[in-house]
DNA sequence: GTTGTGACATCGC
DNA sequence: CGCGATGCCACAA
């Protein structure tokens, strides 16, 4: 159905984003782009266009997203918050994330790897 | 129907 | 490592 149509089906993306962050362990975090790729590329999109805005396709889930998302967990790929205020870091911190200086989070430390990554919590 | 902006990623300097 | 510029889709005014 819809070959060519495919007019990206911004619903079911969006809960296929929900989806992955849901599944996105306590304590660990993930990029845009990291559950962009995981969700996969949605029907009829091209791989260019998702790289380039798939992940912003993401960040318009989030702002839709129910409460029972960890939305918090989902950073950008500088490993900091693109939220301003300090709802999300205070979230984050109260699950053991740590932030540097700058605000930022140590991706190689608290970086989820992706639903391959066991839940393991081998941080030390 | 056009314009503008966006919870980003990537490349170059 | 930081900053600037680019890419390109969907949605709101």
């Amino acid at each position: 159905m819809n070959p060519q149509a495919a007019p990206h089906d911004a619903g079911a993306f969006h809960r296929a984003v929900w989806q992955q962050v849901r599944a996105i362990p306590r304590g660990r975090v993930a990029t845009y782009g990291q559950i962009a790729k995981l969700v996969g590329l949605p029907e009829g999109v091209a791989p260019d266009a998702y790289r380039a805005f798939g992940a912003r396709w993401v960040g318009a889930a989030m702002g839709a997203c129910p409460d029972d998302v960890p939305w918090q967990r989902v950073l950008n790929a500088k490993g900091e918050i693109s939220l301003k205020g300090g709802t999300q870091r205070r979230l984050l911190e109260a699950e053991g994330v740590e932030f540097d200086a700058k605000g930022r989070v140590d991706l190689k430390r608290f970086g989820w790897a992706g639903p391959d990554e066991p839940k393991q919590e081998s941080l030390f």
